[in-house]
DNA sequence: CTAGACCCATGACAGACGTCATGGAGGACT
DNA sequence: AGTCCTCCATGACGTCTGTCATGGGTCTAG
């Protein structure tokens, strides 16, 4: 009995690689490859794969997003999250939408195979130096505007323009900017942006 | 007659698995790995490498420089670019670095053990879709000191930390700033350093 | 029902920001 | 020597931003 994976990562070479890796476990054999997150769902279905491995950067549907609709769909297929960046927020949201595990792109390679079959057995895999931030890590305290007008304010964007996109008076959003930056910390509207999105708070 | 291969790359499971993947070619053979970029020369040396491939976001050193002081050590060891990003900007700093080729990390996964073949052979080689961008794309605009204060501006800090940061007066570094976005475009100077951030630029 | 959240908005004010005009110092080219 | 450019700086201007006070509407919890 092997274990059937599904590759999800939008760079061509590293799914590749990956698939290359993985394919000197014995136990291991990788039966699909996608490069977007909508396509996750249905390839998992039609290849009976046992488990998917997920980047969270791609396009259509990011990773997050789709461990939490593999989990809806109920195909027994678990999921482990594949990732460049250990921002602390991420980890929160991806065991909150059902992801089987959490591992970034720079742990030593001989971890994937090991992370892969706990997966497959049911456990939870975190990479450890990610567990503790994690929990050290408070929750988000932002609500649903402040997360809002601060996702706009990311690029630098002037008041108004914010305002024309979320539907709001200008006074309104610097309000909610005011109050944003108070609760993250930062002088600037983009200092604020910045360093809530480096918690995974956007 | 094989090619000896050095593979650097910041995150470890990348890196496993494009050895992993370029070692089912029988004419390459990876001979050494290293996560850093100031380590690059001395391994290359060390093990006698004949094609480096090189990561751009590295620690210590970035991958373009690396190529740079690849080239300056002169002990027959080509580089060849294998990065996520593929801003105009950097084909052209990559290839004035010495660099012998240029790939992204979404081309398909059979073409990488070509390039490094063609790279090794002394030929340029150069992602397709890149070199028609990096041929439109107009020349860095900006001048030296608007490059330092818009590279400052990056993060959202203000006009007095950056004049701290950059050890000029505020109203100098405004001055640049302003020039700055007029060329780059953008009312914003948050705006005007991700868009020159976008075209390599910085 | 009341107290407390969040939502949306307006008005006022100090300070920061973007733009412009202007100036001097230094290097490069004719 | 004169011209041109970049570098650095200052001052003045109108606008944008961040902060605060204040108010009304909704919804939840005690």
């Amino acid at each position: 009995m092997t274990i059937r994976l599904l590759l999800a990562d939008d760079q061509a070479l590293v799914r590749g690689a990956l698939a290359a890796l993985l394919a000197l476990e014995d136990d291991l054999e990788v039966v699909a490859q996608v490069g977007r997150g909508d396509e996750v769902v249905e390839v998992a279905r039609e290849s009976r794969a046992d488990v998917c491995l997920l980047d969270i950067e791609m396009p259509g549907l990011d990773g997050l997003a789709a461990a939490a609709a593999l989990q809806d769909a109920d195909i027994g297929c678990r999921s482990l999250i594949v990732t460049t960046f250990g921002r602390p927020g991420y980890l929160r949201k991806a065991l909150e939408s059902g992801a089987g595990g959490f591992v970034v792109k720079d742990t030593p390679a001989a971890e994937l195979a090991d992370a892969v079959r706990r997966v497959h057995a049911g456990f939870r895999v975190v990479d450890p130096s990610l567990a503790a931030e994690s929990l050290a890590g408070a929750a988000n305290p932002l609500t649903e505007r402040e997360r809002d007008v601060l996702r706009e304010a990311l690029d630098g964007a002037s008041v108004s323009d914010i305002a024309a996109r979320v539907h709001l008076s200008g006074g309104t959003v610097r309000n909610y900017l005011s109050s944003a930056m108070g609760k993250v910390g930062g002088s600037t509207r983009v200092e604020a942006a910045r360093a809530a999105e480096r918690q995974g708070w956007l």
